[in-house]
DNA sequence: CTTTAATCAGATAAAAATATCTGATTATAT
DNA sequence: ATATAATCAGATATTTTTATCTGATTAAAG
């Protein structure tokens, strides 16, 4: 199997671009969020803590609590959650898999793929979620 | 986490390099490929089966048996050995986990992200691993 | 012909990722 | 005040991936 992103940091950014796509300060459940997303409720729950506790996103407790972002969607970026969530270890670890992949001792494909690796890492630095909102609304009418 | 090739297909694509790096013809056992590519000896083994099932590696067996390239190094891509592992799933389904992502009912990264993942299959499918052989005989001399 | 060194096949084990359960705490609304 | 609906924390369960074990088969070399 092929991964790119796992499937908590799929889930995590779904969650993140759901809430940037609802009315600001708008409080959202858990609850909601995996009816919409159809994320298995208590995964969802679990990523959202998480992503609580690395500053994303905020919540409040008790009834009509929820979760909600935690700082303006301009400054949050796709790559935001996926540090938080899986971590940027594969922005400098070897596609192939060989120790200590560098320029001095690089792997057979380690320059096209740095080409292709700095990339991906430029497109989700660039991509805001507010800027995803309208295409994120589009998205989740059609689930 | 984040993963691009399960280990499977990094240790893969580690000895079908490895193979290529050798003299035409030369049978390389798993033992061999386990010390110089430090891999697992029974993890290897396994590999090395399921690559000679999908034709991309023959075997002999008895003493002085092992593995060599099925066939000429230069008609053997990086996407097949990632095909014959993996699979080419990714190559068709969402980066962000949603289901169905096309055209008509995209993710709201899935022209930015459909770009990136063209030129990731066209650098796999353009790599011939004979293309690597000096650099995977660095690379491993590098071990 | 026997020993040896290799692949091969199938089962099992261990670790990691994914998912669920249980119950406590919190705050709103009635 | 009490019922309700939410987050929260920690434990447990399931599934997938990674890794190992056991023993059979094969073929070269002595």
């Amino acid at each position: 199997m092929t991964v790119i992103f796992s499937k908590k940091c799929e889930y995590g950014m779904q969650a993140v671009l759901y809430l940037a796509a609802q009315e600001k300060g708008t409080l959202v459940s858990a609850e909601d969020i995996s009816k919409v997303l159809k994320i298995p409720r208590e995964f969802i729950s679990k990523i959202l803590q998480s992503l609580r506790e690395s500053g994303l996103i905020s919540s409040s407790k008790g009834k009509s609590g929820g979760f909600t972002l935690a700082k303006d969607p301009a400054r949050i970026k796709l790559i935001d959650v996926v540090s938080a969530i899986d971590g940027l270890e594969m922005f400098d670890s070897c596609v192939l898999g060989f120790p200590e992949c560098s320029p001095t001792l690089p792997c057979p494909i380690h320059t096209t793929w740095g080409a292709l690796r700095t990339q991906t890492y430029d497109m989700l630095t660039s991509e805001t979620i507010d800027k995803l909102k309208d295409k994120t609304l589009s998205k989740i009418r059609s689930l």
